[in-house]
DNA sequence: CGCGCGCTCGGG
DNA sequence: CCGAGCGCGCGA
């Protein structure tokens, strides 16, 4: 037989079917190691077939991976197939999304355990008066049965091996699954759903739509629903997927998940030793497990027979793919759920204005759960103009308010989180006598003083420089670290309360994948009194005794310059609100700006979504910006400026033709320098797009497609979430 | 004359 | 992507 081979090389050039000898039984999806240009490299059989074009003498054969099953479904490979049209990507790069990586890498295979059994009783065995491990083993076998040789060679050194030797004894290998929550308890829990539960249940059943948005404010119980409907389908024997942003796959999450469905679930997040994910995964793929939970990526688990599949903080921007194929999670998810005729159901208590849209205007189905399940109130947000504050001469970065607040907290024994939006603006060092500012060599960007460790990174490439004692430029000395990052605000904030625990969380205190949890965990057993942190302690945690949410810059998101910067620091407010008063204890939020007439602001502190909504969606009408348009931007980046210069001109040229071909679709065409010039030594330019119409995308990914070079690469950008 | 680097081409 | 083959520039 022939098979149709993608060689797993991500590159355009190698992007083609080779035909390959394989053996009779090769089915397409099977993963193969094929020998390429001189050496053995992975593949994927796509199709088989009992006829080539490929001369005789060329043709060379195929050896199969030692799988149970072919990795690749029928399904996976079709929607690879629809992936690689879509987004104009090689093969090899769509295929992988399909498996864990370290599959791929061939690093991590099943786990074996040695096995020995009995084969002739104790009695009849011939063993020397001195060989007490092999009578010691040979007799624990008898009374045991069939044991771990690990054991018996601890216990009985050189016994087993002994008895093997003799004929007396049978050594098996017997594959084992690593099970990553072993330690967490399994009670089967299934919870009475309330009258409004069980309405969104029935609705999603019953409605013809495939997608249905759960609209629901911060408490009102989606879990609960969603893993009803999960317990459905494994009730009709059908799969589910749940997908979840990465951030929120906390502890109690998971234990709360392995709790209602045990070993039915496979859970695959980042904190996964590679030889976990690698077991959860065949898991699925055997059909042993039928939820696969986890964040976007889990969206190409190797189910079959899907029957629902649920998107919850369905605004949450991790859902795009900020790598090649910068796949949507929705538009994968919508493709899935239409080929499986199953429904998908997206939950947030801020939808994206997009999604919300298409809502009302009658494409998805809206359900509106209003009532929070413990009736308890959200906590009040107070507004702190900081307008007032600078006049009044306080320059710190509290107000007035705030600190009355933390004085509050602290002496009643509370704990309190201050959240600063992001770094970035942040201790940046500016000469004040010429105004120059230190940036990075290699990513034209401005550094970032830190100070435990004395000197300045570069926040995109993590280059340390040294300190500077004098200006580079005119030789000044008086040289000022501007801004506030989390790191001033805790020093600043210690010298306030000295007495209080304060703990920091941003990239550079939670270094490595434990770094966040563990740093949540010491707030989470109230080990501090007070956490300072960036976006990252925005989501799903719950801390009973946090009474005191502070947001001491909301403008910093407001004025950012994206379209979006509304409806992301409206999500952002929700969220952050939603962390403090979580049990007995009234919650309260201080809300600092130096904008506090802001409508958005205004509606986030009467939790007003509707009201944001309505306002939010006549400005992107005003302003034709999406859901009305959608930007595109072409990036185009390499090292050697010249190249990157000359694949720009070529993907312009075919832009604007298009652009000249097609006017009435564009509302925006140009290109320019990208805002950060240099990332990582890279040259980066760009061209930018409004569309009104989209007809023209799949042109678009095209001309990028064919500018792509070995040195230069050419991407597509569809309502990116930063331009930098 | 020979080697080193950069470019082009092919891989089944 | 990676290695082979080849042309051209430079030092001895």
């Amino acid at each position: 037989m022939i098979a149709e081979v993608i060689v797993d090389i991500a590159a355009g050039e190698t992007d083609r079917i080779f035909d390959y000898l394989c053996d009779d039984d090769t089915v397409a999806g099977t993963r193969v190691r094929a020998p390429f240009g001189g050496k053995t490299v992975p593949g994927f059989v796509m199709r088989v077939k009992t006829t080539t074009n490929v001369p005789a003498n060329k043709l060379k054969k195929v050896l199969p991976c030692p799988d149970e099953l072919p990795a690749l479904t029928p399904e996976c490979l079709a929607l690879a197939e629809k992936l690689t049209a879509r987004y104009r990507v090689p093969k090899a790069l769509t295929l992988r999304l399909f498996l864990p990586a370290e599959m791929r890498t061939g690093k991590v295979r099943e786990l074996t355990k040695n096995y020995a059994s009995l084969l002739v009783p104790v009695a009849e065995m011939q063993l020397s008066k001195t060989a007490k491990n092999q009578r010691g083993a040979a007799e624990y076998l008898q009374q045991n049965g069939k044991t771990d040789c690990a054991y018996l060679n601890n216990a009985f050194p050189g016994g087993v091996a002994a008895l093997e030797k003799k004929g007396y004894v049978a050594i098996t290998k017997e594959q084992i699954l690593r099970d990553p929550y072993k330690d967490v308890s399994q009670e089967h829990v299934t919870r009475v759903l309330t009258a409004d539960q069980q309405r969104a249940v029935e609705i999603i059943g019953s409605d013809e739509r495939t997608v249905q948005l759960l609209h629901g404010v911060t408490g009102s119980g989606k879990t609960e629903i969603y893993l009803s409907l999960i317990a459905k389908c494994l009730k009709e024997g059908k799969s589910s997927i749940f997908l979840v942003p990465e951030i929120s796959l906390t502890p109690q999450m998971l234990a709360q998940l392995r709790a209602r469905f045990g070993k039915q679930a496979a859970i695959l997040h980042s904190g996964l030793s590679a030889g976990e994910r690698f077991d959860e995964w065949w898991r699925l793929r055997t059909g042993e497990a039928k939820i696969a939970i986890g964040a976007r990526s889990a969206i190409f688990s190797p189910l079959e027979n899907l029957g629902v599949i649920i998107i919850d903080e369905e605004h949450d921007s991790s859902y795009s793919s900020e790598t090649a194929p910068r796949y949507n999670t929705f538009d994968v998810a919508l493709l899935r759920a239409k080929k499986n005729g199953c429904k998908l159901v997206l939950g947030s208590a801020t939808p994206s204005t997009d999604t919300y849209k298409r809502a009302k205007d009658g494409e998805f189905s809206l359900i509106r759960l209003e009532k929070r399940i413990n009736k308890r109130p959200l906590p009040e947000i107070v507004i702190a103009d900081m307008r007032r504050e600078v006049r009044r001469g306080n320059n710190t970065a509290f107000s007035g308010a705030l600190k009355e607040e933390i004085e509050k907290c602290l002496t009643e024994g509370n704990q309190a989180i201050l959240f600063l939006n992001r770094r970035g603006y942040s201790q940046t060092v500016i000469c004040k006598e010429c105004g120059y500012v230190a940036k990075c060599e290699a990513c034209d960007v401005s550094l970032t003083y830190h100070r435990e460790e004395n000197c300045l990174k570069c926040h995109y490439c993590g280059m340390k420089y040294n300190p500077l004692s004098a200006c580079p430029e005119c030789g000044g000395v008086r040289l000022t670290y501007a801004g506030t990052g989390t790191q001033r605000i805790a020093a600043e904030l210690q010298k306030l309360y000295p007495a209080a625990r304060i703990l920091r969380m941003d990239n550079d205190t939670t270094s490595g994948k434990e770094g966040h949890y563990k740093i949540l965990k010491a707030f989470g057993e109230k080990k501090a009194d007070i956490l300072v942190g960036t976006q990252m302690i925005a989501k799903g945690h719950d801390f009973p005794s946090v009474t005191l949410v502070g947001i001491l810059d909301a403008d910093m998101s407001l004025h950012f310059s994206d379209y979006r910067s509304g409806e992301r620091t409206f999500q952002l407010l929700t969220q952050v609100a939603g962390r403090s008063g979580r049990a007995e204890e009234k919650g309260k939020v201080v809300l600092q700006t130096f904008d506090p007439e802001n409508d958005v602001l205004r509606f986030a502190v009467r939790y007003d979504y509707e009201g944001f909504y309505e306002n939010e969606i006549s400005l992107r009408a005003a302003m034709a910006f999406p859901p009305f348009s959608k930007i595109v931007r072409v990036l185009v980046t390499g090292e050697d400026d010249k190249k990157t210069i000359e694949a720009l001109r070529e993907v312009y040229v075919a832009l604007e033709k298009l652009y000249t071909d097609n006017p009435e679709k564009f509302l925006f065409f140009n290109k320019m320098r990208a805002p950060i010039k240099r990332i990582q030594n890279k040259h980066r330019y760009q061209v930018l797009m409004r569309l009104s119409d989209t007809s023209v995308l799949p042109e678009i990914y095209n001309a990028c497609a064919e500018a792509r070079t070995r040195d230069v690469l050419v991407s597509v950008e569809e309502n990116p979430t930063n331009l930098s």
